[in-house]
RNA sequence: GGUUCCGUAGCUCAGUUGGAUAGAGCAACAGCCUUCUAAGCUGUGGGUCGAGCGUUCGAGUCGCUCCGGAAUCACCA
């Protein structure tokens, strides 16, 4: 559409200049499209130039409608309701429109040049003590469609994570093990890694609670028997032998994570979310201590009686920040300045976006000022992306509480309703269970993406486990299938014979329910761009709904291979190649799987 | 209390730099399969866009003040 709006502007532009002599700004040339209700594609908004045209809004739209249908070869027809001029653009303009877009290859994406910029992209993030749940599924598709969405619109992009892999959360689930394990693996007890870590983690909480209590009965304080419980003493002085690179707590900590990344291995995999490289905390923190003890020096930084380092941001408003314990060990922030500089080392981006929750706002401001207070330009590059949290019913999700909806479980839930579902339906036969099994997989996935990703990543969003997800209507399967009609109709007329790619007919006029499909087909790549300037995979899942919605109706009105005039017969399979070719995109760029048939 | 974000149909959400009569899906009801896949298509009902004031020819959108919700303001990560 952009393409057929630029040629609206430019023969306003010439109407103005001969009706009333004047050269007009960009920001008064408001056009846009016409609203359904409406006669028309596109719309001109006259109320800005009255003031150049010194007429009524109903005049100056007749004037300028009439001297466009005279100039202007492509529009066929013009209307004026109250100020708006809209314009009808002949049916054959988007005829030849899709045989132009439709020739071009890898459609809506833009290869990397000179302008490109370098992104890293740092999403996912976990922590190495319980297993994903769906707070993180929300951030792993986030991050990893926005990666996607970046690449097509024509940057480099570097998908990293940070693993937290150190600290007393990391120690309370090593305690645990080691207190109440008894050797146990998860071979040994067939269970996934990740979750066995987690139920230490939840153990250790359950029976530092019982101590807690213990001391309390005593006579303690809430803090002080929080504090004081012995398995606390355990996971506070497991942490100062770690940190000290004491070898059994080293050897411990190696073999539980072993398992806990066996784990995540297999939730990315089955969340099909990848990175080019991967950070460890462990690996950063210590650069992180380098870089404020040297910003120190330099006296960016105060560094109190007791040792401990600080950062005055009371000029932009934020308050005094500790970047270094008194007791010399890193806290979060300086371990997060060190994989900054590390990351910028390693690959000199243009931008920095980390994908973290919003609760994490306050710390990411701080994190670039730091850094450029601390004299690194670059840090003007660093973006949080910042998303809502997702909820549940009864509030927020608490891993230690075990109140969560587990990554895996609700993977496998999804694809437990696709397969009941199409077994009901029944259209795969000649499938071998293998290849059922995959698509019940892309299906349930497709549920699940497109439910997260079509929100507005801002906004905190309500998961209810008792309602299931859908899969008709606005959903990630109806997308799909309208992208399995497509593929039956242009498997079906390759079958037949049916050379339709070399018809190029300029004698088309097509009909509404056609030209409604081309002309989103047409705005495609100009989505592309925009969900990646304003970061927003919702823009891309929208758009191919939209699509899809669009396109069934046309499926529905008109028959494809069944039209007996060949020329108009090719039209309309070229039309449904270039939307499954749109769709199958548009759906990568969500990380969505588009299968053949379902 | 300071800062930031959110509030649109019973539910889940769209709504582009301010533009016309605020749109989808789910749920409810009524239709459409001898024709390319009915996970589809068509129709009906459902709204003081949290409230008020202001700016404007024009406000769901911008500004201010309230109301309601969330996050954050740790020598936790």
């Amino acid at each position: 559409m952009r393409s057929m709006e630029n040629l609206l502007r430019k023969g306003v532009r010439e109407a103005i200049k001969n009706l009333y002599g004047a050269e007009i700004e960009d920001n008064l040339l408001q056009v846009q499209k016409t609203r359904k209700e409406f006669p028309g594609d596109l719309t001109l908004v006259v109320f800005p130039l009255t003031r150049i045209t010194r007429m009524s809004p109903e005049q100056t739209a007749h004037e300028i409608g009439e001297f466009l249908i005279k100039n202007i070869g492509a529009v066929s027809a013009y209307n004026v309701i109250k100020g708006f001029l809209n314009v009808t653009i002949a049916p054959e303009e988007w005829a030849s429109k899709l045989y132009l877009i439709s020739e071009v290859s890898d459609y809506g994406a833009t290869p990397p040049g000179e302008n490109s910029e370098t992104i890293v992209i740092e999403y996912s993030s976990p922590n190495t003590n319980k297993p994903l749940h769906l707070g993180h599924i929300r951030n792993n598709l986030l991050g990893f469609s926005l990666s996607r969405i970046c690449e097509a619109a024509g940057n480099r992009v570097i998908r990293t994570n940070i693993v937290n892999d150190r600290g007393i959360h990391i120690c309370k689930s090593m305690v645990a093990w080691k207190m109440f394990g008894n050797g146990a693996t998860p071979e040994s007890v067939s269970k996934k890694g990740d979750h066995f870590v987690g139920d230490y983690y939840v153990l250790f909480d359950k029976k530092h609670r019982e101590q807690a209590a213990e001391l309390e009965a005593a006579g303690a304080t809430p803090e002080e028997a929080r504090d004081n419980a012995p398995l606390m003493i355990a996971a506070r002085d497991m942490l100062i032998r770690w940190e000290a690179g004491d070898e059994e707590t080293v050897k411990l900590w190696h073999m539980m994570n072993s398992w806990v990344y066996e784990g995540f291995d297999v939730t990315y995999k089955s969340l099909g979310v990848e990175f080019d490289k991967i950070y460890y905390e462990s690996d950063t923190y210590k650069l992180g201590k380098e870089i404020v003890l040297q910003a120190l020096n330099e006296e960016h930084l105060i560094r109190r009686e007791d040792g401990s380092v600080w950062i005055d941001l009371t000029a932009d408003k934020l308050d005094h920040k500790l970047l270094l314990r008194s007791d010399g060990t890193a806290v979060y922030m300086t371990q997060d300045l060190g994989t900054a500089v590390i990351r910028y080392n390693d690959y000199h981006f243009d931008r920095h976006i980390y994908v973290v929750g919003n609760e994490q706002n306050y710390h990411f401001q701080v994190l670039s000022l730091a850094l450029l207070r601390m004299g690194f330009r670059w840090a003007s590059g660093l973006h949080h992306f910042s998303y809502g949290m997702v909820e549940l019913p009864e509030g927020k999700m608490k891993s230690r509480e075990g109140k969560v909806v587990d990554a895996d479980d609700l993977i496998s839930e999804m694809t437990d309703t696709a397969r009941t579902m199409s077994q009901e339906l029944g259209k795969l036969t000649g499938y071998s269970e293998t290849e059922k099994e995959n698509i019940y997989r892309q299906i349930g996935l497709a549920a699940l993406k497109y439910f997260i990703l079509k929100v507005d990543p801002k906004k905190n969003m309500t998961f209810n486990p008792l309602e299931s997800i859908d899969f008709n209507g606005n959903t990630g399967p109806f997308i799909q299938y309208t992208y399995t009609r497509i593929r039956s109709v242009l498997k079906k007329a390759e079958e037949t014979g049916i050379e339709w790619r070399h018809g190029k007919e300029n004698t088309i006029t097509p009909n509404q329910k056609e030209i409604n499909v081309i002309k989103l087909l047409n705005d495609f790549p100009a989505m592309v761009t925009e969900a990646a300037s304003e970061l927003s995979p919702a823009l891309i899942a929208n758009y191919c709904y939209e699509l899809a919605r669009e396109f069934n109706q046309f499926y529905h009105d008109y028959s494809i291979l069944g039209e007996a005039d060949n020329g108009s017969r090719n039209f309309r399979i070229r039309l449904s190649d270039l939307t499954g070719r749109v769709i199958e995109t548009g759906l990568w760029l969500l990380g969505i799987e588009a299968p053949e048939r379902m």
